[in-house]
Formats: structure tokens, C-alpha cells, sequence
DNA sequence: GCCGTTTTCGGCCCGACTGTTTTCAGTCG
């Protein structure tokens, strides 16, 4: 059982917990420890070998125990017990927009139902207004829930959201009272999947700005609609919620509705033990304002260096700020070039000519041309025979023009043996060469890892693609032990991708610290099919950003010139 | 259930909105 398994139980028993209508403090124990639990860099399994678990903060005697249980048996008493006391339907029914765990077990004690199909039947025979504490109102709410529910089950992918995030920012800024929005929440965070779009704005007339909200051409339905906070539905599908405040407390509303909750739960116990209170209206000392023109004074006035948003997950930020050790990150002016571009000759559309106008216009230094190699049959992978003619187009490129420098390489499949695509004399020719799994998903989690492992042994090796084959909201990851990977590729200096497509965002943010730690590089690649897959770029330094990494960690922030040095360097051995 | 350099008991972040209520519980963030 791994970590990410020990902390799904967890989760499990918290919310089964709070069905049960259990002391919600123990339910809160229950949901920390899942948190802490996946934010762990090493197994937890090797901490209850040498008895540490429970030296974590968070993890007390009874979370201790139960995790020894469940590494040992695979699962505790108590996880069986309220499993059975409710089934696994009426756990899907608290995803249902706007039911909670008090309605859900009135639902399910009171009317019998389990699931959400029932809950839906229920309604439509009007059954739930006759229930205490709901009525009309609520049955028709929880409808339109489970409808939202059924269509979307709840999450996007930060790439789709951000832009419509954007333009709805756009259309508040027109507003005339509108002195200053903002996109707040998990996208300001630069979450890889979001729930909702959050907004705060500064105005003097908020509930002129709601009314202008609320009948924007994007929004479909309102679900909530008061003086200073609304909620829609827009058309693509995805909730919108706006709060309005002064502009004195924006910086305070701001901070708030960005989170994550987890950070804000820290941050307001260190303001209480300040004798400060923070909530979204203010930083206050007893009933008086300490006023604070932006975030970086409200973490000032708590002894803390300024926290960008990225990193607000309370894992460790709030320590590193105080000790002012927080690292300066990464930025997207930063980025000189990058690797991983397809072109017309496997999967792409665009020509290398076309992706050298493309980067200049970007303002890149340089480009890494990688297509597929000769096993990926389905994306038109290069024969060794057509390898040559693309090698020569590359070349006479690099002669005709000086704004953007063209690197060829090759994504080569690692194929099931750990082996890569083509014989060493062909893999020398390449000035790159980025190995990534695409076939065969299905091997055990040891086989797996020791294919890629063999693959970063490869002396041609330069960067693994896509660690983890993940597809977000689509397809899991492959199993594979990361962590021994990316010691691996430590070993043989093998740059870790930072796969910068919206669907990927492969390696995952989580594991950066570790990564980190082993003093890997990380080159952040559009992994690029068309031209404007040269935007996901952004998307990559914002998870980049929240894996804490700097300028000097990321491989593509190098100049060209350095560039080129490292990539002969690394043939050379 | 977790925590603790005044504490091993008594706290644990806080407010808006909704709907069903006549004063508040549930949900959400």
C-alpha cells in the first residue's frame, strides 16, 4: 500500500466519519492525515519500520496505529465497519453539489435511499419535501446537483478553465464601479485540475457589480445571487463564484479566497497566536483594522517573507517564510527555449520552418524538434531511412537563419525491455534524445520500473518523457515507483520533463521536492503538436512554480549557448 | 483524533448564503 492508497482509506473514514456524525474534529484528524500522509516524500511503510510515524505533526497514537494495520492487513476494523453501515452509494451521494454529510444520512436513514440514481427517482416523485429540514426548494437544488454532477463529475483541467477565468475578468474590469478583480482559488494556486472559478473584486457598488455578474452572456444559471457574493453556472459547464468587497479589504478577500484552506488554517493559527485575527475582511488586533495595502504587508505583519501563490498548500511554506529560506521561483521570462516539439514528419502539423517563426515570435532562443520514433506506428514514427532527410532540413534551417537555434532529437520509445527505439549509432546522431513509455501500460509496477530505469541507463539518454503516462481526469499513471526512478536518473544525470501539456502536467508538482533534493534538472516541454501548443509553456512554469523550483533548477531557462555546451557535454561520456 | 515551553484537558478558523425555519442548521469555501 502506498502512500497515495493510505491517505484514499483515510479520506474514506473521514467522510464516513462524518456520516456517522462523529465529533468533526476527529473527522478533521482523519482528512489531515490523509493530507500529510500523500505529502510524505517516502513511503510511509518506511517510517512504521524504524518508528517515526507518529513524529510527524498530524499523525498521533491512533493515526499511527491505524496506518500500521493497514500496511499490514490492508485495511482497519473501523474502515470495514462503517463501510458496511453505508454502502458505497450513499458515499457517492456527498459529490452531489450541495448535499452534505447531515443530509445525506437524513436521506439515507429517513427514506432508504443509497444512491445517487435513487436520490434522483426520489425527487422527481417529490418525495424529499416532506422530509424535515427540506422542501421544494432543496429537492429542486439537489436535482440540478446531481444533473451537474452526472455531466462533468466535478473537475476541469486548469488549461480549459484558466481562459474562460480570464474572460470573465476582462468583462468585471468593464464594469464602471469595478476598481480591481482578481482570479482567486485553486486556479490562482495553479492547481492542475480546479472544482469552480473563483473571483474577488474591489467596488463601491457590490451589488451593482453582482446584478452586472450575474447577467454576463457566459453564465447559464444562477445558483446563488446575494449583496456581496454570487454563484453561477456558465455555459461550458463549470461554476463561477464572485465576491465583492471594498477596496481597503481586498488584499484581506483576496488572500482568503485563494487558499488553500489548509494554508489559511495555519496562517489564521499563527495570526491568533500573533493576537492578530484574520478572516476575509481584514487583519485585525483586537476590533482594529491593521490595514495592509497588499498581501505581501498581511504576511509582513505576521513576521513572514511574502508566499506567492503557488506554494500556499501548508507544506512547509509558512516555516520557510518565517526563516526567510523561501525560494526564489521560477518565471516564465525566464525560459530561453525548449524541447519537445513534433512536427509533420510523425504526429505534428507544422513544419520545422513554421515552429522556427513560431519560437521567435514567442521570443525563444532556441528549439528542440523531437518526433516519434520508428516503434510508435500510430503517431508515424520516423524510419531510420526518413531520419536523415529531417536531420538535413534541420541543418540547412540552423544555416539560413540565426534568431531561434534548432536542436534535433528524438522521442524515442522506451520499449517493453527497457531498450530504446533505435541502435547507438543511429541514438548518437541526435543532439537530444527524450525517452518516454507509450505502449504497454499494463506491466507490474516492478516491471515498469525497472523498463524505465533500464532506459535512463541508456548512455543516450537526455530527458525522460512524461514520467508517469498520466492523462489528468482521463487516465491514471502507470504503475511505477517514482522515487527510485528519479534516484536513477540522478545517477546518470538524466533531466526529468516537465511534460507542460494541460492534459499531462507530468511530472507531478508533489514530486518536485524530492526531485529537488537529488539536484535533478527539469526541463519544462510543450510536448507541442501545433503552434499554439507553444502557450502550454505557461502552464508548465506554473507547476513548476509550485514545486518550489528556481530559475537554476529548471534545464531550459540556460542560455543557448550553455545550451549547446550541456548537450555536448552529456554525449561525450 | 491531535496537540501542548503557562495546559495532559479543553480547545480546535470563520463568515456568507440558502432554505426552512421563527432563531438556526447545513453547506461551502
Amino acid at each position: 500500500m502506498d502512500n497515495k492508497e493510505i491517505a484514499q482509506v483515510l479520506n474514506e473514514m473521514a467522510l464516513l466519519l462524518e456520516l456517522a456524525g462523529e465529533n468533526p474534529f476527529k473527522v478533521r484528524a482523519y482528512s489531515e492525515g490523509a493530507r500529510i500522509i500523500e505529502a510524505l516524500d517516502r513511503p510511509a511503510a518506511e517510517r512504521v519500520r524504524n518508528g517515526t510515524l507518529s513524529q510527524i505533526k498530524g499523525i498521533g497514537k491512533t493515526l499511527t496505529q491505524q496506518i500500521t494495520q493497514l500496511l499490514q492487513d490492508g485495511t482497519v476494523p473501523l474502515y470495514e465497519e462503517l463501510k458496511k453501515r453505508f454502502p458505497e452509494g450513499v458515499r457517492e451521494m456527498l459529490r452531489v453539489p450541495g448535499l452534505g454529510p447531515k443530509k445525506v444520512k437524513d436521506l439515507f436513514e429517513k427514506l432508504g435511499i443509497q444512491s445517487v440514481g435513487e436520490l434522483e427517482y426520489a425527487c422527481h416523485e417529490n418525495r424529499l419535501i416532506a422530509l424535515p429540514g427540506f422542501g421544494q426548494k432543496s429537492q429542486e437544488k439537489i436535482l440540478k446537483g446531481i444533473e451537474q454532477y452526472k455531466r462533468f463529475q466535478g473537475r476541469f483541467l486548469f488549461g480549459e478553465v484558466y481562459p474562460l477565468a480570464g474572460g470573465i475578468k476582462e468583462n468585471l474590469e468593464g464594469h464602471p464601479s469595478v476598481r480591481r478583480v482578481s482570479v482567486a482559488g485553486s486556479l490562482r494556486r495553479r492547481m492542475e485540475t480546479v472544482k469552480d472559478i473563483d473571483l474577488v473584486a474591489a467596488a463601491e457598488d457590490a451589488e451593482g457589480v453582482m446584478d452586472f455578474f450575474i447577467r454576463l452572456p457566459q453564465v447559464a444559471e444562477v445558483i446563488a445571487h446575494g449583496p456581496t457574493k454570487s454563484a453561477v453556472l456558465l455555459k461550458s459547464g463549470i461554476q463561477a463564484d464572485l465576491r465583492v468587497v471594498t477596496p481597503e479589504q481586498f488584499p484581506f478577500a483576496l488572500h482568503h479566497f485563494t487558499g488553500s484552506k489548509a494554508h489559511h488554517t495555519a496562517l489564521r493559527g499563527r495570526a491568533k497566536d500573533w493576537g492578530f485575527k484574520l478572516n476575509e475582511y481584514g487583519l485585525f488586533r483586537g476590533e482594529k483594522l491593521v490595514s495592509c495595502a497588499d498581501e505581501v504587508e498581511i504576511y509582513k505583519q505576521l513576521g513572514l517573507d511574502y508566499i506567492p501563490p503557488e506554494l500556499r498548500e501548508d507544506l512547509g511554506e509558512i516555516e520557510a517564510a518565517a526563516n526567510h529560506t523561501l525560494p526564489v521561483l521560477v518565471e516564465e521570462g525566464d525560459i530561453q527555449g525548449a524541447f519537445h516539439f513534433h512536427t509533420f514528419y510523425s504526429d505534428g502539423t507544422p513544419t520545422p520552418a513554421q515552429w522556427v517563426e513560431a519560437a521567435a515570435a514567442y521570443g525563444l532562443k532556441y528549439l528542440g524538434i523531437s518526433d516519434h520514433s520508428q516503434s510508435a506506428a500510430y503517431a508515424g514514427g520516423l524510419k531510420v531511412e526518413e531520419l536523415e532527410k529531417q536531420r538535413q532540413e534541420i541543418a540547412a534551417l540552423n544555416e539560413r537563419q540565426k534568431k531561434v537555434r534548432l536542436f534535433w532529437g528524438i522521442e524515442s520509445d522506451i520499449l517493453p525491455d527497457g531498450s530504446l527505439d533505435y541502435p547507438d549509432e543511429i541514438l548518437a546522431r541526435f543532439d537530444f534524445v527524450i525517452a518516454s513509455v507509450h505502449s504497454r501500460f499494463n506491466l507490474t509496477e516492478e516491471e515498469m520500473t525497472a523498463r524505465i530505469i533500464k532506459a535512463l541507463e541508456n548512455p543516450y539518454t537526455t530527458i525522460l518523457g512524461h514520467p508517469t503516462g498520466r492523462l489528468l481526469l482521463a487516465r491514471e499513471p502507470y504503475p511505477v515507483d517514482l522515487g527510485r526512478v528519479l534516484e536513477a536518473a540522478a545517477r546518470n544525470r538524466v533531466v526529468i520533463e516537465l511534460n507542460a501539456n494541460p492534459h499531462r502536467l507530468d511530472l507531478d508538482w508533489r514530486w518536485m521536492k524530492k526531485a529537488k533534493e537529488l539536484r535533478l534538472k527539469i526541463a519544462i516541454n510543450p510536448d507541442a503538436h501545433h503552434l499554439d501548443g507553444l502557450k502550454d509553456i505557461a502552464f508548465g512554469v506554473g507547476i513548476a512554480r509550485k514545486g518550489w523550483l528556481t530559475k537554476g533548477e529548471v534545464l531550459n531557462t540556460l542560455k543557448e549557448k550553455d545550451i549547446r555546451s550541456f548537450l555536448q557535454g552529456r554525449k561525450k561520456r
